[in-house]
Formats: structure tokens, C-alpha cells, sequence
DNA sequence: TCGTTATATTCGTAAATTCGAATATGTCAG
DNA sequence: CTGACATATTCGAATTTACGAATATAACGA
């Protein structure tokens, strides 16, 4: 078998760590769970700016975790693997919060006061965030 | 149950992600593994500097994630939660690498070129003190 | 083609992080 | 007490990162 060394596995394992790291990408990779969402759901979902949004996506996308899909003027993303949502669980188990407190939150569903193309058509309402 | 917001939920979860998610702090926690390792065994194991390491040691006894106990002029530090281990585990696993290649790197054992007291007394007879 | 909408990208500065150097603290032996 | 050793802490310059503002691109409808 292959011999790595300490210090270069320990470069690849810390990189996707890196990318999620950060509470905003938390709250996004969250916000689009084990579903798909386009930007403008995630900017009512979270409120904040769309360029924000995008610059962080941007982050996700480069380190792999995160996959986009064109639907004429709208871009979904995805996770690549549902399995980062495991590693969120787990440091979320670590820091003391209940699994299902965060499972209440993973969520693919629809977002009430978003009008895009896979909220609109429900109007159910959810009192999440 | 009590109802956190996803901001919040968020950078909870990110805290210690953040602590861990460098490769020099991989490193140390692989280092350390399931077991319990001093300063200097660390030194000797990964090549750095004293004080370097007691920097990482520090951020990593702030987010909770190592404990430290003093025998003698000896600090030893040990996980707080054998669980981070799984979580760099998983990171590994997402990062394309075989948790095998990882379990091995994983080390509570003795280095050879390392005599601090958990390692010397395999390496050094007893009666030629 | 033009305007509108959805999203991406670039840029600059403010804020945070990194890491080396120097120094401090705490423990033991003599 | 003194010196040696193990480890911690502080400080500051250099590098990196975060995020707002502005702008660009791409798709659609008219």
C-alpha cells in the first residue's frame, strides 16, 4: 500500500474541514440538506445579500462539496455527498446539541416567503428559522 | 424542546470544526490518537518547534476538544472525546482517502526517537540508570 | 435587440490568523 | 536558592481571509 506522510494527509484531510468550517457555510449546506436549492431560495431562507451567498457557494463548490445544475435562469446546488451533512451531525453531537435539533433544521423543503420555482407552487407554512 | 435559530445552531457547530479544521492540528490529534502524549513526545513525533506546538495545543484546550494533566515537569495532553477521531475519519474518507491509511497514522504507540517517559522506558534498560 | 432577472466574479480594504522570537512559569535536582 | 528542563504565553509583522461595493455574465421574454 501507498505510504503517506503525516503532514500531507493531514493537508488533505484538513481541506474539506476548511470549507465547512465557517458558520455561513454551516447555515447554507444546512439550508439546502440532503435537497436542492437555487440562490434566491437560500437568500430568503437566510436573508442575506445574493453576491454574499454566491461568494460563499463559490467556496463550497471549489472544494468539491457542493455541485451546480442549470435550469435556464436558475442554478441549483446540491451536495455532492450526503455525508457532509454526517460530519455537520457529528460536530454538532460534539458541541453538545441534540442530533434532532439539527435534524429539524437540515431541510429540502420549501421556505414560505420564497417565490422561486420549487417554493412557489406550496404555499405550506413552515416556522422554521 | 428548546428552539435555536440557525445562525446560532450554526456557529455552535462550527466551533470546533474551525479548532480542528488545519492541517497542523490534525497532525497533533493523529499524533495523540486514543492514547496520551506529552509536549515533547510531539515534538520529537512531528518535527516542530516547543513553542509552536503549545500555540496549537492551546487553541485546541480552548475549543474543548484536548485535556491536559501535569505529572512532574510533564504536561500529557489526551482527547476530550475519542469522537474527534471519527470525525477526522470521516473527513478523510470524504477527502478520498482510506480510513485504512488513516487508522495507521493514528499513533498512542511509543516513537523510536522519542524519550520522553512513555517512550524511553522501551528504549533505554532500566538498570543503566 | 433591449430590459429584466438570476447568478457570478473582481477588487479593495478591514479584520483575523499565522508563526517566529522572546520571555515567562512551573517543577525538579542538587 | 540555583540551574536545568518542560511547557506556556505574549508580542508583532507578514500573510491570509472576510465581506461590501461594483460590475459582469447568462438566460429569458417582449
Amino acid at each position: 500500500m501507498k505510504k503517506l506522510s503525516l503532514p500531507k494527509i493531514s493537508e488533505q484531510i484538513a481541506a474539506p474541514l476548511a470549507a465547512i468550517a465557517a458558520p455561513q457555510r454551516i447555515a447554507i449546506l444546512l439550508a439546502i440538506g440532503t435537497g436542492e436549492a437555487c440562490v434566491c431560495h437560500l437568500e430568503t431562507a437566510l436573508g442575506w445579500r445574493q453576491a454574499y451567498i454566491s461568494q460563499h457557494l463559490m467556496a463550497l463548490r471549489k472544494a468539491d462539496i457542493l455541485q451546480d445544475r442549470r435550469e435556464g435562469r436558475y442554478i441549483f446546488y446540491r451536495l455532492k455527498n450526503a455525508s457532509f451533512l454526517d460530519l455537520i451531525t457529528a460536530s454538532a453531537t460534539l458541541s453538545g446539541l441534540s442530533a434532532e435539533s439539527v435534524s429539524t433544521l437540515i431541510n429540502a423543503q420549501n421556505h414560505p416567503a420564497c417565490e422561486c420555482p420549487q417554493c412557489a407552487p406550496a404555499l405550506i407554512p413552515l416556522n422554521s428559522l
